[in-house]
DNA sequence: GAATTGGGTTAGATTAATCTAACTGATAAT
DNA sequence: ATTATCAGTTAGATTAATCTAACCCAATTC
């Protein structure tokens, strides 16, 4: 009965930020930022690779490839804009970025630009 | 690779979307709402009728008990202030629909309602 | 240099939600 | 009255993402 059940884009955004806050990134980072046990991880970066979204050096260091970072890049500017959003209507920063996290995957470009767009005129809502 | 995976409360909402739609539900509705096999539906049903969500009757019929109703009732209402929040922004309808329902059961009680407290100044965004 | 520790993998089990195929039972059609 | 159709169930398979237990290997520690 438990809310788990990370994506793929889940993933590659956990591996951006881990890397923005540490500048590396291994499995055993990733686990911790999940709570998630070790062999989850080499489960989850088994098909990362596969799909061409991560590689992994002899250091086991693991880094994005082109699309991967794309996709990472794309989903952390929109949980960041989610995040001012929700903040900018009174939402405390904790769960702004709880709710960000969890809705970020499932907006349609449409209706995130929207949002994004109509609460620029309350405010600085850009990603700095 | 498909993105399904109902939870409790989608099935409970789409109980009360249909009861309110056609009247009565029978697990062939479900079935077709979500656009999954009969299987599916009786083991989905099984698991709310343990929880004390929903009942069957001698028909088959499918009514939502007091707690049932409460959930549905709950997430159906957020389902309708969403829609309105998306569409006044521009966001036509079909698409807010779609956001709302992939949105509705993520959101903290915190963010929802800043969000509908925040575009009631810019229309009418009450659930009618 | 033997032992511990840290990071990673493998193998196998588990759980949830779906599926297909085959069946039952009731109603409707000919 | 047989047959077909419709709604529902049962049994068993499948898939994705997790888990535990056990292991490997490299680097530290003593």
């Amino acid at each position: 009965m438990k809310k788990s059940n990370k994506t793929t884009e889940d993933y590659l955004e956990a591996v951006l930020m881990i890397k923005e806050k540490k500048g590396i990134v291994r499995s055993v980072d990733i686990a911790e930022y999940f709570d998630i046990k070790k062999p989850s991880v080499t489960y989850a970066t088994k098909m990362l690779k596969e799909k061409g979204y991560i590689l992994m050096d002899a250091q086991n260091y693991i880094t994005l490839t082109d699309t991967g970072l794309e996709i990472a890049a794309h989903i952390l500017e929109r949980h960041r804009v989610l995040t001012k959003v929700f903040t900018m209507l009174g939402v405390d920063e904790e769960t702004a970025m709880e709710d960000a996290c969890r809705v970020e995957h499932d907006l349609s470009p449409e209706t995130y630009e929207a949002l994004a767009k109509h609460l620029e005129k309350y405010g600085s809502v850009k990603a700095e």
